[in-house]
DNA sequence: GTGATTTTGTGACGAATGTCACAGGTCATT
DNA sequence: AATGACCTGTGACATTCGTCACAAAATCAC
């Protein structure tokens, strides 16, 4: 749990009480490659701390993938709206490597947040880091085109790039796999 | 401030003491139409309750306007992640309406929820709100075509399309002004 | 009401993208 | 070495989209 407790503090403030009250609410999980993390159709009632491996979430829409994120060490996996109004998924969580993961039970954690402030801005925080990460991947598509958003993976994200096939971060991106191809292609000829 | 305290009780339990703790954070604030929220440069230190009228988020890039985002009444309206960690914001919040607004002053807002859980968790569950919202239409851009996305928008939030001229949805939708025309022209033909 | 401004529609054309098909490469397993 | 699974590249062609230009319609200010 060292990874985790690092992340922690460099979010906010926590005292050993608080973590000695959060821990009840954590349990370390390996998962195999291609073993889901949540299921479409489930009502996602955990977080998933990241500590070795890296996952991704996906659609599929008439038998074809469309993955919507990648996760690696130190991210948090989860689906947010399932997650905080209980609704069913509409996606899967997939681990892409084998996957090393602290989850964060949501019944456990809400009755720990109640008993320690420190707990609930942790909560507030993840949930901020969250959002800010889909704000910047949600406004890609409205100011870049198919070539600016590789381009800013590969600056602002090139451990994806490293990790991820050509394939998997075609849907990612929005485009399809041919199309990354060449628009690799016209970046390397010029 | 009626609508601002049924939007809090919709979203967790308030107690009295908790809203008389909240109050000093919060002032009722009037903005013209084309007044800036928020400018680019500046570091966000409020969230916006929309009262009454709307706003929109956007970028400039090289002269071009590109919209990121429509916030009509009970929305928040902010930048999260200018206001989570102090950067300056990379684009505009601009009132698109006469506009009625209330706003929590950050540094009040820290200091009330440290007196009260309550408003902790109100803190929580509007971001937890924000990013489900920006998940939302993250992923309308990877698993749907820009005809796609407008009939999403025309069902699920079909405020939008009453409110926003053609010319402002396109950039929010990722496609030119033009193209949207055709997209509503196809469809009514067929 | 009238003129000015903004918004929307549309034609033309080039650029970008999706789809289908297939070839070659890599890698792990046997 | 042979096999199979997966990944990448590429050609061909149709579709979609962006851009420029201009006209029509709607809206606003006076």
């Amino acid at each position: 749990m060292n990874n985790l407790l690092k992340y922690i503090h460099s979010l906010t403030a926590f005292s050993d009480k608080s973590w000695k009250l959060l821990k009840p609410a954590l349990i370390r999980k390996e998962f195999k490659k291609n073993e889901f993390l949540l299921r479409e159709g489930q009502v996602c009632n955990s977080l998933f701390y990241i500590d070795e491996g890296y996952c991704k979430s996906y659609y599929e829409i008439d038998g074809v993938v469309k993955n919507i994120g990648f996760f690696f060490e130190n991210d948090i996996a989860t689906n947010i709206n399932s997650f905080g109004n209980g609704l069913k998924s509409e996606f899967n969580i997939i681990a892409c490597e084998p996957l090393t993961a602290v989850v964060f039970d949501k019944n456990k954690l809400f009755q720990a947040a109640k008993q320690a402030v420190e707990i609930e801005t942790l909560g507030r925080n993840c949930i901020r880091l969250f959002a800010s990460k889909q704000e910047e991947f949600s406004n890609l598509f409205k100011i870049y085109s198919a070539q600016e958003r590789l381009e800013y993976i590969e600056t602002k994200y090139p451990e994806i790039l490293q990790r991820v096939s050509l394939s998997q971060l075609a849907s990612f991106l929005g485009v399809s796999r041919e199309t990354l191809s060449r628009i690799r292609k016209r970046r390397t000829l010029s």
